[in-house]
DNA sequence: TCATAAATATGCTGAAAAACATAAAAACGC
DNA sequence: GCGTTTTTATGTTTTTCAGCATATTTATGA
């Protein structure tokens, strides 16, 4: 308790994603009781496939990894998580176990709130339950175009692809081409079902080609078109 | 109009589905009202990548597939659909275009029903609006467990997996061991990400490892704990 | 019933990517 | 600051699978 920041120091959940924000005050207020802050260290576990479902979590600050193991513990990464962005319930919500792994990239906060108190707010609040099956509604249209990614598209192509989605979900920096997120070579390998080796060799080849230039982790952007272009083709 | 049935002489759509059961006796009527029989031939297209999704369906007899295409038009297969089954719901929930191709397997019937009663119903009914999240739940898991089995599992594990599918959702016939479903060696290629050749090369080893027996598009399981075994294995 | 098309079967070749090996560079802990 | 571990880099080998070619069998339609 004593390093945890208190809930008030942080904004309150509607405030930071408009999903909460159809709730009634009474049920604002259910929420504000509920939820519990926590901090996640870099690579700390937040839930693990298996898990019975008993909580859902708002990212607050950091970054995630929702991500699976698959043939011989190899991961795949099926989505990357910003400040604001809500994870864990899909898992509430069909009454199941977690079916996906969530790690910090980075040192994290987050907001938890157990699932009951979720189901509850969702059985109640018809607007919510709205809310939240249009967005697994979105979500399913993602996970599905992912499979034809993975399993059409040829390495370079994948690579390409991740690099557009990290652009599209974390954006850039100032200097508007360097990708705001730095990325282990191992992550990029488990977001495009590469291996490691492959990701190095296939992002020092788009280096040399003047797609994009690399240092250390920082990754720029330096011929978007082409990189679109590669990532259609396949 | 002739020469199809009337919706009268098929059972309404919720003693076929228990997710319409929620409905109202009013709402019942509502859908009663609305609800068109339609009759597809084997290969029809019901509904179409990137069309408005002005429809949702109930399969009543028959069999159909929901697949993407990829690059350069390859299919890949998301889902199979028996009777009863229900689907275009998700382009119509995220208020999206089909974002996947239904065509039926062997000539088919279906309720169909218009996007926007649909719609109205999940804002009027919370309970119906309830079920659609949690099915939308459950599809969204076992997208995700699809996408691992297709890119980490080999050739023979992925073909092991799409049998072992078929039994699940097709189940078998009276002998206890045939797919109660004879599909085109093109279908499974495209259900297992990989060429017709290979689905067929594929098959004939199994065949000759003596884990199936094949006679045309009628397929034996005769080793299922191997199948299994090697559908696990990857 | 026969001609034609479609589906199945099988062999061969080459491309793609994994697996393995090794080294250099960077990050980290003490 | 220095040793240790982790990450990045790059070369080599091997496996997997797609692509193509060619029969053969089975379905389809006039």
């Amino acid at each position: 308790m004593a390093n945890r920041k208190k809930e008030e120091t942080y904004a309150k959940l509607w405030e930071l994603n408009p999903i909460w924000d159809v709730l009634t005050a009474e049920e604002k207020l259910l929420v504000s009781d509920e939820v519990q802050v926590l901090r996640y260290k870099k690579n700390a576990v937040i839930h693990a496939e298996g898990d019975a479902a008993t909580d859902v979590w708002t990212l607050i600050e950091g970054k995630v990894r929702i991500y699976k193991e698959g043939v011989g513990q190899r991961a795949q990464i099926i989505r990357l998580l910003k400040p604001y962005d809500f994870f864990g319930f899909r898992a509430a919500i069909a009454g199941d176990v977690y079916t996906s792994n969530a790690s910090a990239i980075e040192s994290s906060v987050a907001y938890k709130l157990n699932a009951k108190t979720f189901i509850q707010l969702l059985h109640q609040n018809h607007e919510f339950c709205f809310q939240m099956m249009m967005a697994l509604a979105k979500d399913l249209a993602v996970a599905e175009l992912q499979t034809i990614n993975l399993t059409q598209k040829h390495i370079r192509g994948r690579l390409a692809e991740s690099l557009l989605t990290i652009k599209k979900n974390y954006g850039l920096d100032e200097d508007g081409c360097t990708l705001a997120m730095y990325m282990s070579r191992e992550d990029l390998a488990n977001m495009s079902n590469m291996t490691t080796s492959n990701a190095i060799r296939t992002l020092s080849q788009f280096a040399q080609e003047g797609l994009v230039s690399v240092d250390g982790r920082k990754i720029k952007l330096l011929n978007e078109e082409e990189i679109k272009h590669i990532s259609r083709l396949g």
